[in-house]
DNA sequence: CATCCACCGGAAGCCGGGGAAA
DNA sequence: TTTCCCCGGCTTCCGGTGGATG
C-alpha cells in the first residue's frame, strides 16, 4: 500500500478557545468495535467486501494451485535443476519475459520445491532469492547471499562493511557452503538492474565449482524482463556457463482469467458481480497479458467499492480501477522526469483532447500550448530545443509516439508527437505530480 | 538548377544540486 | 565541516535535411 494524502480544511466558524468541544468521534468504550475503522465488536463487519484481502497483494508465493497455464515453464526450470535434489549439480538458466509472466513465481515456486524435496532426501540445500533493483551492486549482491546463507547459530565473525565484494566470496561465502550446504540456487530477478560488469558475479558464481572454490553446488537463476539483455546475457552466458534460457509468454486472457477466479475467494460470497472478472482479463491481455496488473486491478475494483461502502463489486468500480492503474503507470514513467517535461506532457494532452488517436502534433505547436500552460503556473519556460528533447525522452519512456515527418510543406524532416496513452490518464498523471498544474486544471475547470 | 524554409539534432559550454572525498 | 567533482537540465550555435519554388 502507498501512503495516501489527506487534506484538512479548516473550519472558519470554529473557536478553540472556550467551552469543551470533545471529538466529533466519541471514542467507544471497546476498541474492537471503534467505527472509526469500521468494526463492530464481533470481527464481523469490518469489511463487506474483502474475506482475505491477501490474496490479492503481489509478492508472496502461491500454492501450486493457484499458479495456472505456466504447467510448461515449470516443467522446463524444475528439468533444470531437479539434480539438487540428489546433491548433484543444477543446470544455469536464464528467464526473460515481459512483466507480469510469471518469471519470479515460477522460479521462486519450483525452487522452494526442489528444496524441500532435497532436503527431505537428506540433501543439505537452501535458495536465495535477491531482487536486483534494490540490491545492485556486486559487493550488495553477495553481502546478500552471505547472509541468506549464514545460519543463525554459526560461530562466524561477518564484517558488514568494508568488504569488496571478491573478499565476501573468498573468506566468507566458499567457507559457509562448504561447511553447511551440498547445494544452493541462486535466483537474480531483474538482473539487468546490476551495474555495469555484473557479469562478473554469475561467473563467479557459476563457476565456482570448476574453479575448486568450494564443493557446493550451485545453480544461477537469473531473470530479467529486458528481452534485449535478455539476448545478449543468455548468449553470452550459455557459451561460457551452459545455460537453459526460457521465454516466458503473455498470459492469454483465458488464463488471465483462471488467474483470477483462483484468487475469487479473496472476496466474501457474491459480492464480486460477474463481468468483473473477464472484463479484467480481457483489458489486460491486450496489454502485454500482465498477471501482476490484472491482480492489482481485481484488488483495486474491491478496495474502492469497500470505501464506497458498496454491496458488491460492480463493473462501475471496475473502469474506475483501470483507469486508476493506467494513471499509476503513467505516473511511475513520468516520476523523476524534470518538471518543464511534465508541462510538455500536460501541454500534449491538452491538444490531444478529443482528437483523433492518430493525430500527431509539431514540435513547434507544442511549444508554443507549452509556452501557455508554463506562464499559466509561472514557471520559466525552457526554449523549443529542450522541448524537443523532453519529446524524445518520453518517446523512449514509452509515453510518447515521435516520428520523422518528411516532405511536408516548406519543411525538411521535422518531428511529429502523439502520445501513447489516454490523454485523460496522461492528464490525471501529470497533474497528480505537478501541484501547480493540479491548480490550473481545477481553478479552469477543463 | 540554386535557393529557401523551418525544423532537426549534435556539440560545446554554463549552471546548480548532490554526493563523495578531504 | 568544506571542497571538489560529476551529472543532468538547459542554452546557444550551427551544419544538415529535402521538398517547394522560380
Amino acid at each position: 500500500m502507498g501512503w495516501v494524502t489527506i487534506m484538512y480544511y479548516e473550519d472558519n466558524g470554529c473557536s478553540m478557545t472556550d467551552g469543551g468541544t470533545q471529538d466529533e468521534f466519541t471514542r467507544p468504550d471497546d476498541p474492537a468495535s471503534d467505527p472509526l475503522f469500521g468494526l463492530d465488536g464481533e470481527g464481523e463487519g469490518l469489511d463487506n467486501i474483502f474475506r482475505n484481502r491477501g490474496l490479492l497483494v503481489i509478492g508472496e508465493v502461491p500454492d501450486r494451485d493457484r499458479i495456472v497455464g505456466r504447467d510448461e515453464e515449470m516443467q522446463n526450470v524444475a528439468n533444470q535443476i531437479k539434480y539438487i535434489t540428489q546433491g548433484q549439480k543444477p543446470n544455469h538458466v536464464i528467464i526473460y519475459g515481459e512483466p507480469g509472466t510469471g518469471k519470479s513465481l515460477v522460479s521462486r515456486h519450483v525452487s522452494q520445491r526442489a528444496i524441500e524435496s532435497a532436503k527431505s532426501l537428506g540433501t543439505d540445500a537452501e535458495v536465495v532469492y535477491i531482487e536486483c533493483n534494490t540490491v545492485d551492486t556486486k559487493t550488495r549482491v553477495a553481502r546478500r547471499i552471505v547472509f541468506d546463507l549464514l545460519p543463525e547459530d554459526a560461530d562466524m565473525n561477518v564484517n558488514k562493511r568494508g568488504v569488496g565484494w571478491a573478499e565476501y566470496f573468498e573468506n566468507y561465502l566458499w567457507k559457509i557452503l562448504d561447511r553447511y550446504y551440498e547445494g544452493v540456487i541462486v535466483i537474480l530477478d531483474e538482473i539487468d538492474r546490476l551495474q555495469d560488469d555484473n557479469n562478473k558475479i554469475l561467473h563467479e558464481l557459476s563457476r565456482a565449482r570448476e574453479k575448486g572454490s568450494t564443493d557446493s553446488q550451485i545453480g544461477v537463476i537469473g531473470i530479467t524482463n529486458n528481452i534485449q539483455y535478455g539476448r545478449e546475457l543468455s548468449s553470452e552466458v550459455k557459451s561460457s556457463m551452459r545455460a537453459e534460457d526460457y521465454v516466458f509468454h503473455p498470459y492469454s486472457a483465458d488464463e488471465l482469467e483462471a488467474i483470477l477466479k483462483k484468487r475469487k475467494d479473496a472476496f466474501n460470497a457474491g459480492v464480486l458481480d460477474d463481468e468483473v472478472i473477464p472484463k479484467i482479463a480481457e483489458v489486460c491481455a491486450v496489454d502485454k497479458g500482465d498477471a501482476r496488473t490484472a491482480v492489482d486491478t481485481l484488488r483495486n475494483a474491491g478496495e474502492i467499492a469497500s470505501n464506497r461502502s458498496a454491496s458488491n463489486v460492480t463493473l462501475e468500480h471496475l473502469d474506475e480501477a483501470i483507469h486508476r492503474a493506467k494513471t499509476d503507470k503513467v505516473v511511475r514513467l513520468i516520476e523523476g522526469t524534470p518538471r518543464n517535461g511534465k508541462v510538455v506532457l500536460y501541454a500534449l494532452a491538452k491538444m490531444s483532447r478529443g482528437k483523433d488517436v492518430e493525430d500527431k502534433f509539431p514540435t513547434g505547436e507544442i511549444f508554443d500550448r507549452y509556452e501557455t500552460a508554463a506562464r499559466d503556473i509561472g514557471a520559466d519556460n525552457v526554449s523549443e530545443r529542450t522541448v524537443l528533447d523532453r519529446l524524445l525522452d518520453y518517446d523512449y519512456l514509452g509515453v510518447v509516439d515521435s516520428v520523422k515527418d518528411h516532405g511536408g510543406f516548406k519543411k525538411g524532416t521535422r518531428r511529429l508527437h502523439a502520445l501513447r496513452k489516454d490523454p485523460d490518464v496522461v492528464l490525471d498523471a501529470v497533474v497528480r505530480k505537478e501541484p501547480k498544474l493540479r491548480e490550473l486544471e481545477s481553478g479552469i475547470g477543463k
